[in-house]
DNA sequence: CGGTTTTGACCCGCGC
DNA sequence: GCGCGGGTCAAAACCG
């Protein structure tokens, strides 16, 4: 990775938008559900949480896949490649990559650069309810057998997850509140971690971490960010609390950007450093989204 | 040699 | 029922 997801906006989807929305149309862009996925199908997987990340593509350029038009942006976990699809509407093709970094792990994720802004790459991040993601390699790296990342473009990660490091979260997400109650245990959805992962951390969820070791994924962005956007559109049916549902970090320059989302502004909430920390501690006795071993 | 990427085929859900 | 589109599989190619 080259400097993380800098300026970034968050989201959570559902697991089965539509199509036509699935990247382009900012103010669809900005309301995701976070239903978990109940379908039945193979292909649908029950119980998935996904999270969208909006990555600026500078960001991302360095990473120099040959002819690769969605350089995948690189996180703190290793992805494989296992697809490739042309997505109707768009001239960017979408890569799907499924997780490495233990065996049987179901997180994925989906790159696929913004219709509306070329600059932008649309990364989601899926996730089987309570699975636990690997531990970011932010704090791993030294387990993972293939030393340098492998994959794609996270290759040079390492100081910018130190740096990275140090910058903790000073926001976090919140999305257990709005799962849906049921454990919703998952056999086949537990991973056998990786032998090479018993000695860490599994417990955190990767992207769908929360807690601020959990919040693996977010630890791996920068928060200089000074001003989050929560977004009450996440429902109330699956915000039960007060708590946020969802809270974008965005660069002041960024905030035009939603400026222009007619609907975004009414329905999004301004958090500061200090309100984030209340919250953060709030969701500490939440349950964790994507569970843990444990 | 093992892991990753590429890419066409296949499967499935959904809309008509 | 059919076609379309998205997501996944799997074999071959590629790479370190």
């Amino acid at each position: 990775m080259e400097v993380g997801y800098h300026p970034f906006t968050i989201h959570q989807e559902d697991n089965q938008n539509s199509p036509e929305n699935s990247d382009d149309s900012p103010a669809t862009n900005l309301f995701y559900d976070t239903k978990a996925t109940s379908t039945s199908s193979p292909k649908r997987r029950r119980g998935t949480q996904k999270r969208v990340v909006q990555v600026p593509i500078k960001d991302v350029e360095g990473s120099r896949l040959k002819g690769e038009t969605n350089a995948p942006p690189s996180d703190s976990w290793a992805w494989r490649k296992y697809g490739q699809k042309p997505i109707k509407g768009s001239p960017y093709p979408r890569g799907y990559y499924r997780c490495s970094s233990s065996k049987g792990c179901p997180a994925r994720k989906q790159v696929e650069r913004s219709r509306t802004d070329p600059t932008m790459v649309m990364v989601t991040y899926s996730c089987e309810h309570n699975h636990p993601w690997p531990a970011s390699r932010n704090n791993t790296h030294h387990h993972n057998a293939r030393s340098p990342p492998a994959t794609t473009t996270e290759a040079a990660t390492s100081n910018v997850d130190d740096q990275l490091e140090e910058e903790l979260p000073t926001f976090t997400t919140q999305p257990e509140a709005e799962l849906e109650p049921e454990p919703a245990p998952e056999p086949e959805a537990e991973p056998e971690p990786d032998q090479k992962f018993t000695s860490l951390e599994v417990g955190s969820c990767g992207p769908f971490s929360t807690t601020t070791d959990q919040y693996g994924w977010f630890s791996d962005l920068d928060s200089t960010s000074s001003t989050m956007l929560e977004s009450p559109l996440m429902g109330r049916d699956m915000v039960e609390d007060n708590d946020m549902a969802m809270i974008f970090s965005v660069r002041e320059d960024e905030e035009s950007f939603f400026a222009d989302l007619g609907e975004l502004p009414e329905c999004t909430t301004v958090f500061r450093r200090k309100e984030i920390e209340r919250v953060e501690e709030h969701r500490r006795n939440l349950a964790p989204w994507c569970g843990t071993t444990g």
